[in-house]
DNA sequence: CGTCTATTTGAATGTACTCAAAAGCGGTGG
DNA sequence: CCACCGCTTTTGAGTACATTCAAATAGACG
């Protein structure tokens, strides 16, 4: 249950039995159906939560109604609007199951709680933010200076067997290109020799 | 001398007087010329600046050489690479002055120490690096879903006048475009009715 | 099995880039 | 103070990357 969580946690800071304890007692489970919202335009995200089992998409949506996805996040990994946990102002993002999930959620009263018990937590999430932040910068020069097929590829490293998980039309979306572009640069990918 | 500054800081804290002399007693002013650099890749970030005067470019190099202008920095802005000032990690990153310009400086362990005096100064900078987490954040949506002239329209917008201080080539990098397709937009632009 | 949605394919178009060369501009030294 | 040099901007022509619209095909799910 806790395994991917703790695994995560090990990577940034090292806790006591103790300390773990306390920290999975704030925790609670809940499982998604396909499809289902985690969150919505407008309202306020305040649960941070930990993605278990499957796969999430965080997108907002532009006046045209085209949906722009600026978040991928699956198994063990966090997911949601950051900002508006923080500000507890309302989201401009939907966050919504690609596939039946289940997750770990701590409201964010309870979380400021954890923080005062065990301020190794406050040193994890720091690194969390500060990494959210370095790779939507890095995003914004890549966006900008990289074709769509190397785009691509980058995707195919950094989420491996994802493109089988989750509809193409999603990943052409957090690509920045319309769906039948991306099918068509699988289709030489698939022919000429990859990579 | 700290009037943009103390204007910065009151649109979030508020301070007393005391306060703001213990705060400026911190400061270092220090003026660069044209075409000086404030950090260059490899070097750690290890001063807090804010722009007094002038104007700066924040850019990365990629494996072609070819520069990508991740943060512009006028008056009234803080300026420099947020993850190496935190992390202390080497910069990926150039801070150039693009014309004669003024910063206020202060040191990380500086700053820690005001953070312990001052606790509202820890607020301030948390707010501010909510603020540069969204802009990237935006960035990215709008730089993948917005044709090149509605992003200079855009910078325009959020730079007034900024477009007669720094050079053609610099915008184009920000707005990620060639210099010459951004010298063609603003003709076009010129000629017919604008905006 | 049928329906609804997602993916693929084709043709035409537009947006942005490359390369090359000319024009403009600013600073520096004579 | 002017002439020259180097760098920035503009212009032109050809090309590549990515989009739009429309229609056909394939997959998923009840």
């Amino acid at each position: 249950m806790y395994t991917l969580l703790l695994d995560s946690l090990a990577k940034h800071v090292s806790l006591t039995e103790q300390e773990i304890n306390l920290l999975t007692s704030y925790l609670i489970p809940k499982t998604l159906k396909k499809k289902e919202y985690l969150l919505r335009e407008g309202e306020i995200h305040h649960k941070a939560t930990f993605v278990n089992q499957g796969c999430f998409i965080m997108y907002s949506l532009d006046k045209n109604g085209k949906a722009h996805v600026a978040q991928i996040a699956v198994e063990g990994w966090w997911v949601g609007d950051i900002y508006s946990f923080f500000t507890l102002k309302p989201s401009d993002y939907f966050v919504e199951a690609v596939e039946k999930s289940e997750v770990l959620q701590m409201n964010k009263e309870e979380l400021e709680e954890l923080y005062i018990k065990i301020p190794k937590m406050e040193r994890y999430f720091r690194i969390l933010v500060q990494n959210a932040y370095i790779s939507y910068r890095n995003r914004v020069v890549s966006s900008m200076s990289t074709p769509a097929v190397e785009r691509y590829l980058q995707f195919l490293k950094t989420y491996p067997g994802l493109e089988q998980r989750i509809p193409l039309y999603t990943i052409a979306s957090y690509l920045g290109v319309r769906p039948e572009f991306l099918s068509r640069l699988r289709k030489k990918l698939a022919k000429g020799s990859i990579s």
